[in-house]
DNA sequence: CAGAATATGTCAATATGGTTGACCTAAATA
DNA sequence: TATTTAGGTCAACCATATTGACATATTCTG
């Protein structure tokens, strides 16, 4: 149980007077439940993954390959901002299980293109629809423009130099269907 | 360069018309913006981080002490969600370059009270400033309620049976200011 | 007061996921 | 032909987490 002892309930203050130069009262709110719903947002598919073997690493490199079938690794790469060393080792593991596939590119045969299995969809799916019922019940609490306003604080959140990526990466609903049975 | 060849861009769907039983289309574009936004969020920290030779986990032990100072061992824990071993390394290494001090509760003289130190709530604040630029700018992009907003949809976020701690934890700007010097 | 429960710390082994650096092959390109 | 690019691999290492066992001091309870 955590009681803390906590003196006072009161809301967040408005800016207060500073000292010039102080810097302004730092945002704890945003900051501490950024912290805590990231921890339960990932902590649902980390269950999951368990009962497979598999980790976060895993999670991630299947979901970006379903949602872009026939990707390249270097996109991959640069998506997840890890070493190739590192993405190696949980890929091939994917690729061994047969969750994922490598075709060679048909233009640029040094190309090694990245499609998930029906096998690799389907458990893809199993992880985003998890994290959807916590998203569908969180927007559903709220009110409408809900869905709306959250998608445009996280994109201001983003470093401007990643928001084109992120944007064109999840502004595709239309989304293509070309998992490898 | 990131070029996924997207076909089309297509703004969020409506809800479609699915086979009875069928999951509805996953959010993908909260999914993904979440794993963006928190990745550039803590990215912040973790360059300045890695100029002490510490890592988030030092940086997650010192935010939530300096925030809450004379808190106990065991709410830390509970707070982290990490085993008493694992805090403990991480702990010791901040005691021992003098970021924390441990004082011996005075009703209970079995608890290790945790205090930031003068020096603990200077790195402490400088990390939070770092992440409360990014947050201000972020909300100054958007409109008005800004603030209310992404509050309200963090909170629902996060596993209902830890809100209250949650809540309870940043709701209070009354920041009490008790480092040790 | 004796014994149980609690708060904290510590040792050891292990797993995961990340890093750097060096080096290799095959294919495309200048 | 020579260079660059896409990708893979080996090896060493590091940070952060885990489980399990055990130790110490203190408080609580019958």
């Amino acid at each position: 149980m955590v009681d803390l002892n906590i003196s006072a309930l009161q809301s967040r203050q408005a800016p207060a007077d500073r000292e010039p130069g102080a810097q302004p009262e730092p945002i704890w709110d945003i900051i501490e439940l950024l912290f805590f719903a990231y921890r339960d947002f990932v902590g649902d598919p980390d269950d999951a993954l368990a009962r497979f073997n598999f980790g976060r690493a895993h999670h991630r490199v299947l979901h970006f390959v379903n949602r872009n079938p026939g990707m390249k690794v270097a996109d991959l790469l640069d998506i997840l901002k890890i070493t190739k060393q590192s993405l190696g080792r949980v890929l091939k593991q994917l690729v061994d299980q047969g969750y994922i596939v490598q075709k060679e590119g048909a233009n640029d045969r040094r190309q090694r293109l990245l499609y998930a299995t029906g096998k690799g969809e389907a458990l893809a799916m199993r992880l985003a629809n998890l994290q959807t019922e916590r998203i569908s019940r969180a927007l559903a609490e709220l009110g409408p423009g809900a869905h709306e306003n959250a998608r445009q604080f996280l994109i201001a959140m983003i470093n401007v130099e990643n928001r084109s990526q992120a944007m064109k990466l999840t502004a595709r609903s239309d989304q293509k269907r070309k998992s490898i049975p």
